[in-house]
DNA sequence: TACTGGGACGAAAACGTTTTCGTGTTGAAA
DNA sequence: TTTCAACACGAAAACGTTTTCGTCCCAGTA
């Protein structure tokens, strides 16, 4: 085992200062040509590589930006990392990658470890507890510190930083548009609760559609859902004393519970009822039948977070402030769950 | 934007010097009670907190791990670093996530990069293309400086550190046992090309099975898929030729694509044909017919991963080194894709 | 010969900590 | 009065860099 070569050492090996060493290295002029390739080669040969924790507290940039999910299983997520991942290497980044779990005590702390010299700016999209309670103070904090964040999907109005989002409102309204052109009428939504943002957008892209088409709004027709974990057996209640002939899903696990509802109550999709779920989910592609959807184009959303996070970490701070948003345009991915237009 | 605070500044601030700051905020019995009570007082008002860069410097520690997996958007791979993260966050760990996409290069790349001080050891999964050119110099590099590593799920036999894996072959055949004692006679394997190590163990799995039970292996119902591109196609063209009544594949995407090939046939699943994938993921689940597979336990896989770097890097060198190998038992979970026991 | 300029290098500070080893002051014992 | 220990605190080194500012020496010029 032998330890990592430091310039100190190579200084010591090859009788000359550090300092010399370290200008040699960085092809400083100040050295002479025949010290400079000496100690390269010698370096090269024992792969000499810098500390990074020396130069990140030299410079006081680490080169890495935290990125904070609610949580990794969720698929949409997982491609915003792959998006996020894939810039920040492009630009000499690393990803340091936190999940608060959805719970607002796991993100304070995971934003307060990170903030402490980790990282150098924050990609993160809000925990729903942080949401409810509406308590933002961590963010405005280390905003105040001069650290840039990026707020991407589960944004909050009241912090000022840049954020990148999907238009959820013309999203849930192109969806159930798309229910309305295939001739469905009375048309379901399964949400969630309204502290949850997307949730929110995509109910009022419900309505809007619903009244631009001169269809009324049956309250009783929206199901707003708390629990993942009850979510399965609240829509199978709800679906089976209803009878509609569209569902629109906010979505993808909401969709195919739906879904089979529907199968098990002896009807078919899409002939009996036509389903629309929003996600980007592996799962809406390959499932049987597959699932129209509003697509997220979370990889697009990751990439762009990156780029506007590092935009701001390269920029001299003289350059005046302001903030971005980035809206992300969704797409409407027609598959077999839905019926041909007619 | 007020910048952070540091221990020079509290000194400077309540005039005094910098390690009586030091001291007194870590409860030195050298700072006299008066003095230690205000400085700690004024940390607290003002909220100090140390900074972990110069932390790490100090003490030649970072309290990060690097995780490195080959794709993310594998759900296996995303329970792993669930539980990964999980584990270290108890430990008190960050949790730095990198992305090889299957490519050597980036690989070796993503090593060279936390390598050089940003991380205290390694769990990763070796990359597709890794495994197929069988150059592991950058692994030996970084274990032989004494960097700990955790290889899981993708090993290799010639590097000498801690492994977590399944039973792979435990697992196939048990699989295929299911399969046989359902009633199954002619079963089809669909397999990855024999240099990934887990298609080749499964195989192996598949084939002790048979042999166990007395049936003839027939090489022609082996199918090993080189590109998940192709597979679906692949997959089709396979099975439309071939009479079976099982099928055992070696992950989620493969079994969700004999099944379609199979009802697009006119058969039904499970009554003609029984089909077992290999897998933790979400589509199993929810598929319809859900799909009775062998489960990987990710999570278990990532939190054994943790648990197996953070007792290596918290022991103090001098105690003696070996290598474990953790096995994580599979599971069977029979769902609706096979028929019921006869 | 004396001065100047520049080439080639080294010393030291700085980033923010922790820790070892002083050092000065006090009080009590001799 | 002297001596010594205990106490309370500070100086400085160290971690591995980069960078500014010397410093030394030699060649060229007057």
């Amino acid at each position: 085992m032998k330890p990592k070569l430091t310039l100190k050492k190579i200084a010591k090996e090859l009788d000359v200062s550090i300092s010399t060493v370290s200008k040699a290295l960085r092809d400083s002029s100040e050295i002479g040509e025949e010290t400079r390739a000496k100690i390269k080669a010698f370096a090269k040969h024992y792969n000499y590589k810098p500390n990074n924790i020396a130069l990140s507290l030299k410079n006081r940039k680490t080169k890495t930006i935290g990125i904070i999910i609610p949580e990794i299983v969720h698929h949409f997520f997982t491609t915003v990392i792959s998006g996020v991942e894939k810039v920040a290497n492009e630009m000499g980044y690393n990803v340091l990658v936190c999940l608060s779990d959805n719970s607002f005590d796991k993100e304070v702390l995971n934003m307060e470890m990170l903030a402490n010299g980790s990282t150098d700016g924050f990609i993160l999209s809000l925990a729903k507890e942080t949401m409810q309670k509406g308590d933002y103070h961590h963010l405005a904090e280390v905003i105040n510190q001069g650290m840039p964040c990026v707020l991407f999907d589960r944004v909050a109005e009241d912090i000022s930083c840049d954020k990148v989002i999907i238009d959820d409102v013309t999203g849930g309204k192109k969806a159930v548009q798309h229910l309305i052109d295939i001739g469905c009428r009375k048309i379901a939504l399964i949400s969630t609760v309204d502290y949850v943002s997307v949730g929110k957008l995509r109910t009022h892209g419900y309505k809007q559609a619903l009244a631009e088409n001169g269809i009324s709004i049956n309250e009783d027709l929206i199901l707003k859902i708390e629990e993942m974990e009850d979510s399965e057996k609240e829509i199978e209640a709800f679906l089976k004393e209803r009878e509609v002939d569209g569902v629109f899903a906010v979505n993808e696990h909401f969709a195919i519970s739906a879904v089979k509802t529907i199968q098990d109550q002896g009807k078919n999709v899409p002939e009996d009822v036509s389903v629309i779920g929003f996600t980007d989910g592996e799962l809406s592609k390959r499932f049987i039948p597959s699932l129209t959807t509003v697509s997220q184009h979370g990889m697009r959303m990751g990439e762009e977070s990156a780029r506007l996070l590092i935009e701001k970490l390269e920029r001299t701070p003289s350059e005046e402030d302001y903030y971005k948003t980035i809206i992300v345009e969704t797409g409407l991915v027609v598959r077999d769950s839905t019926k041909s237009r007619k």
